[in-house]
DNA sequence: AGCTAAATCGAACTATCGTTTGATTTAATA
DNA sequence: TATTAAATCAAACGATAGTTCGATTTAGCT
């Protein structure tokens, strides 16, 4: 493990607010994802990432050890992302919200980061061999344990009734909603009304009320 | 599109029933689908399919003309067979039978062939490069039409809420259950449990009771 | 036994992959 | 301007992929 620049410079002294920076490495780190999300793992060739960044195949060994260095810092940085915003989300919320509330935030935010603009790699995921996809279970069980207490909590405060098997449901729900980019796209369906239909779905069912 | 025997002879004249012929060719499909789903697309090489029915890779060629040829035919025949599964289940269901009855049957089958030992290749979807995947659009399309069919019959009986979108409600179940294969193995949950969450959760929802 | 077609082998071919490396360019500093 | 470090290039390397094909084996039929 050699000391490296990452790519990212220190803030200034006396500073306190991060300036992000654009680096090399980001770019690289985008093309490699842009690719997999349109034509798969196995397009995104070393000399096709660096095609996109108007680079020879070599050069990107400047900035990273191996392709798999590529490909895993574009999955821990989705998942990483994706579990900070909804984290984030999930706190910013006023003591009084109501689980709905709760839940219908957290959903939002979990789609709109998996197809918006703001998308992050996450759904990457799909695309990764399998001894790739084991290296993040820890960081993904993470995310799935932040679901976890949403539901939790809704059960607690007896907004959600507790005959659920929570560690079947969270992946179950996860597992549903992760797959939504790929039919979205096609559909033309919208984050917010995926996000309503998950909720919806989820807390009321569509049985006919009796 | 050269006229092909496509492994299979046809039922001897003047019998009826049709003979099931294991084949070569049904044993490479087999194989490949094996790699596929233990150790992902990149490691399904026409080497490694055939050392698993103890052949050299250039006679799988007197099989198959190309490597896609094989992954496409396990693709369908995996898409095909789980249509013919689910589709005949619901037609055998007693005219009277409930909605939710419907759904229960029709979810069992579908995530029982997905893990079950009598599994289907359809799974195999998840590690397939878009490329392959497009091309088994207008299959998955038909088998959807089957669950929307089902969803429709229920809203028409009123046993379902008619305030569903089906068009993003189908997509998003489907798509929830297809992913359960991957984390019940890791669970250890069984095809029951997991039928019994979906449709429980699809119907009642987990909202507390008001 | 001899013949024929089906099935498989053995060995190569071409293409492309990830990667390495020494030379070269670029940009900042002294 | 001279020096140096950062960044990129050009070209190749070995490995392995899918594929081809003539030779060889296997199995059924006469």
């Amino acid at each position: 493990m050699r000391a490296r620049n990452n790519g990212r410079r220190p803030a200034a002294a006396g500073t306190v607010t991060t300036v992000k920076q654009r680096t090399m490495r980001d770019e690289i780190l985008d093309a490699a994802a842009e690719i997999i999300v349109r034509e798969g793992y196995d397009a995104c060739t070393m000399r096709a990432v660096a095609a996109l960044v108007d680079m020879k195949a070599g050069s990107l060994y400047y900035h990273f050890r191996s392709k798999d260095e590529i490909v895993e810092e574009i999955l821990n940085q989705g998942i990483e992302t994706l579990y900070a915003r909804v984290a984030e989300t999930i706190r910013g919320l006023p003591q009084e919200a109501r689980f709905a509330d709760r839940l219908s935030a957290a959903v939002s935010v979990h789609v709109s980061s998996l197809v918006g603009k703001d998308q992050t790699y996450m759904h990457v995921y799909e695309h990764l061999p399998p001894i790739i996809k084991r290296r993040s279970r820890k960081m993904r069980e993470k995310y799935a344990q932040l679901w976890h207490d949403l539901f939790a909590g809704g059960i607690a405060s007896g907004e959600a009734a507790n005959d659920q098997d929570l560690q079947l449901l969270v992946p179950y729900f996860l597992g549903g909603l992760n797959r939504v980019p790929e039919w979205m796209r096609a559909s033309g369906a919208s984050s917010e009304q995926v996000a309503k239909l998950a909720v919806a779905t989820l807390l009321d069912g569509i049985g006919a009320r009796r």
